[in-house]
DNA sequence: TTTTGTGAAGGAATTCACAGCA
DNA sequence: TGCTGTGAATTCCTTCACAAAA
């Protein structure tokens, strides 16, 4: 019973987030007991990866019956602070900004855009959604403030990507989601997470010229 | 000299993606060597990782003075596979799958889009950049074979990813990068990629909640 | 000198295998 | 009996530290 060694590995908090998924269809069609076996197999890791990354957190299964869905769904969350709502905006309001913006998966989650922002002129002043303006560049530190935006996130072509930054961390942001291809280097104590889709093309052509698994 | 043990880890070729980029901007300013120490700080990650991951390939430096940055990068889109095309698709065209086609980023590397699909009739035949035409997704086994394409990229709402997916399975797809929340459960044999940003969000809110480093 | 290339050491994460409990 | 929880074993990756080379 409960509570494993040190702090969990951050791989495991990255599979907890993926555990939600099929634990919130579970629900939906009223199962209410899974076993490790099934949903590791619904998430394409191990039984014992599963067990493991749970105990880390304490013990919520029953021995020779499994998880109870509702409380460990409400557990993951409650781990991952997602029982909380986030406020956050987007830096760079081209396709890709839009589409994080109008994504309602995110908000569902309890992450929330609360403003918008944008270098260019004609897109200043318009809104996205329900209420969400686009603002000038100039505006992020008042506006982060404002707004106690927590999250910051950087879409902007690459060339703006260093100013975004610095607006953000003037504005107090604790985080930046980073999707341009600049290597950012925030002041010590801000969270920084690096998203660079074509590193993902660039593993895929790799194994797939290599021919190996 | 050169040639380490046995097959690189994946993180090194994720790493090779990585260093390409601050590359490729040395080379437009006209700089001709770089140091492990100099390229390690461009990237974030430590000069001993550097030199270790390009180890794994064969030796490309010079002692005491570093790597040419020409060479170097001409060796690491080898390695990667980079220095050829690849035909992609993308199935599914709202905002993300626009973002994808319409960046411009991805051809500079190699990755071209040359075949969209989308399951609403309003958008079929409708043409995004240069001749990039939309299609049903009855089509996609068709196309796939017709133009070579080796990877599908799926950026439709959850409940069409997994029909998606088996299309383009049907046509002879090599490797699908998936952005939909949902576990696709390829054939072996096809290389399977998932890329969900709300668990990016949830590490973040995970370190923020926890105030851990 | 300076900086690479790399075995050896260390650390981190996963898997094994089984004890413990329902 | 069946499935969890978890130390121990293992595998995988990173960092160290220094010999080798320019």
């Amino acid at each position: 019973m409960g509570i494993n060694q040190g702090r969990p590995p951050f791989p495991t908090i990255k599979r907890l987030a993926l555990y939600t998924r099929p634990l919130e269809s579970l629900l939906g069609s009223k199962v209410q007991v899974v076993s490790s076996e099934m949903l590791a197999k619904m998430c394409g890791v191990t039984p014992a990866q599963v067990r493991k990354d749970l105990s880390y957190f304490g013990d919520f299964g029953t021995r020779g019956v499994g998880y109870d869905v509702v409380e460990l769904l409400k557990t993951i969350k409650g781990i991952l602070a997602t029982d909380r709502k986030w406020n956050l905006c987007i830096v760079g309001i081209g396709n890709l900004g839009k589409a994080l913006a109008e994504n309602e998966n995110f908000k569902k989650r309890g992450y929330e855009f609360v403003a918008l922002f944008d270098s260019e002129k004609e897109k200043i002043g318009k809104s996205l959604g329900p209420g969400l303006v686009i603002y000038p560049l100039d505006e992020i530190p008042q506006k982060v403030k404002e707004l106690n935006i927590e999250i910051g996130v950087i879409t902007t072509k690459a060339n703006q990507a260093r100013r975004a930054a610095d607006l953000l961390v003037l504005g107090g942001i604790r985080a930046i989601l980073n999707f341009s291809p600049i290597q950012l280097r925030p002041p010590e104590g801000i969270l920084l997470e690096n998203i660079d889709i074509s590193v993902r093309f660039e593993k895929i052509a790799y194994v797939l010229a290599k021919g190996l698994k």
